[in-house]
DNA sequence: TTCTATTGGGACAAAAAACGTCCAGCTAGA
DNA sequence: TCTAGCTGGACGTTTTTTGTCCCAATAGAA
């Protein structure tokens, strides 16, 4: 922050916080438009009213443009919206809570968008969007990549757009089913990626909750055994990472496993695995899929978990997590991380 | 105006007007100090619940303290005004006016105070002031400075402060008494500058409207001719300019020559000269005091003059003044001298 | 083509904020 | 000691903001 902003602070107090709405509303509209006023302030998370009043402004300002089809960003307000871009992180300090958690979490690099996802449902989009950015990126030097499921990781894969299509990539589905939502298995993910890129995929199918005999004969298939080897050449792990107890319900885990997880102390999940809060292993999900050592084994992974509620899995998940990781989170989130880290450090 | 701020003002349109007032506020606040709202409101031209308002956001701000002697502002604020300075004039379109002022003029500087000095009392402090400073920087290197009287003239002997007192100073009135209000006449004027820089100061005595031998006689004083002299020798002269007709009014002209100057056309006046619309000189006070021959023979010439009001004036007297003369005024004659002469090339 | 979901704009009562305008009590300086 | 000028509190009135409908138009699906 230079010093003649901090002065125009100083004088006008009510300007941060005016100026970080309008930006995130018109970034939002440019992430989903064209929308209408009544979606927007949904997915927004403010009243009608106050979405009309200041959508007006910004059409004013010849900044959006309303049409019967909904709202769209002009070339001017895309403008605007690159201008403040770098000013409006500053602003909300998050380029210091950034620097903050990559010591607490001991890696390499992290980005933290504005706003909290489980406040504002259109945040997951923005992280969808700058995870994306960040993997393009990896493109040019990596070609195969992990992924896992999960309604984050869909994200990303919407947000996804390649410049010309890249037939070298390919995506490997970190984890068989996991019980999941079809839309957010791995293997989904990983043909949704594929699909975007122009690259290929390779899926892992296997039922859940194998007996020891059957899922030792599986790991015999040459199937299966070329995924295993697939993972042992992964350069990039891209996944999720999410609250251990929601994950059991959500995978309909047995009453046996739940109450391993439970009484473990399981706190967060990844790739199948369970932590506590010291991030160690507690529990995990007997299947094929990418191991830890082959995680660890990756050039660069992207981590990607948003919203406040995330905030302890992430704290735990990253307490023994690859140096070479990048965490793609949100202001909810962070300041939660940073909340409890302070609480734990006076105690 | 860097792209940033651009940016901002497009998202915040209603910064603009904000800042400008708060920034007014506190600098009147800086300049009149102590100082209570009611007298600042009439002062500064607005209602006391406005002031009220946005005083006390100075002050949760620590830009002011409030005391029971009145308002002062702390060094948070003097900061801020330091630092906001050059971004305010540059938001009003200052710097820009005053380029084009300087082409259509066609003189070396022209500085321009924001509001107008014929609404807001307090712009005639910040005109004294900015003047002040301008000729503070002239005593390093001149020594000799005719001054003129007038409200105007008064307002800049009472912001010069000058750090070490200098007593090679001389000041030296410009004309005799004008008939006008002592306390503004140019020899009070000398003495008040004299008095504020710890240089010297030479009066002029003459009674006004002499008959033509009188006044040739009194030429022939010694103390008179010593006036003369000086005037050859002077580095520097300050003055005002005023309206033709008011000027007359105020120095109780006789019936003849209210009669000369109305007839001629004259608009403004400046060291006893009337001139008219194209600078062209249509009476002259027979009285001593400065010729406009020594004035233009003077290394710099500073002009002082605000107000809407004295737009016609000041676009009169610059038809023919001096290259090297330094011109000070505010945002309301500015805009309306930039109007006129719209006006004129249309035609 | 018709139907349906969604759009921007209009409207309006209720709630909230801002405003104008006093007064009381205090204090610094004449 | 007195007075002018200061701040802070108060309060009814006006203005603005807010929440919440409805409506005609339209785009896109069926």
């Amino acid at each position: 922050m230079d010093a003649l902003s901090d002065a125009q602070q100083k004088l006008m107090p009510e300007m941060s916080e005016l100026l970080k709405k309008r930006y995130q509303i018109l970034q939002t509209i440019n992430l989903e438009q064209p929308i209408g006023r009544r979606t927007l302030s949904e997915v927004a998370g403010a009243t009608e009213r106050e979405i009309r009043k200041e959508t007006d402004l910004l059409r004013n300002q010849q900044l959006i443009e309303m049409k019967t089809a909904g709202m769209t960003v002009t070339s001017q307000g895309l403008e605007v919206l690159e201008k403040l871009k770098v000013f409006v992180r500053e602003m909300s300090g998050l380029t210091d809570m950034e620097k903050q958690l990559q010591t607490i979490l001991k890696i390499s690099k992290v980005v933290i968008l504005p706003q909290d996802s489980d406040e504002i449902p259109a945040v997951k989009t923005h992280i969808g969007k700058e995870a994306a950015r960040l993997l393009e990126a990896l493109f040019i030097r990596h070609k195969k990549i992990a992924v896992t499921g999960g309604s984050t990781m869909a994200a990303i894969s919407k947000e996804l757009s390649i410049s010309k299509p890249d037939r070298a990539l390919q995506f490997i589905a970190a984890r068989g089913g996991l019980g999941e939502d079809v839309l957010h298995q791995a293997n989904t993910i990983a043909a949704a990626f594929a699909e975007k890129t122009g690259g290929s995929f390779k899926t892992l199918y296997l039922p859940d909750h194998l007996s020891a005999e059957a899922f030792a004969m599986m790991m015999k298939e040459p199937v299966i055994k070329e995924m295993m080897d697939l993972y042992d050449q992964t350069d990039v792990v891209v996944h999720g990472i999410g609250n251990a107890e929601e994950m059991a319900v959500r995978r309909h885990s047995s009453l046996e496993e739940v109450e391993k997880i439970r009484s473990g102390g399981a706190v967060s999940e990844a790739f199948g695995y369970y932590f506590d809060k010291d991030g160690k292993i507690v529990y995990r999900i007997r299947t094929a899929g990418i191991q830890l050592e082959q995680v660890q084994k990756a050039s660069t992974i992207l981590a990607v978990a948003g919203g406040g509620s995330k905030a302890r899995a992430i704290l735990s998940y990253f307490k023994n997590a690859p140096k070479p990781t990048v965490l793609v989170t949100d202001e909810g989130a962070a300041r939660k991380i940073l909340g409890l880290t302070k609480k734990l450090e006076e105690l």
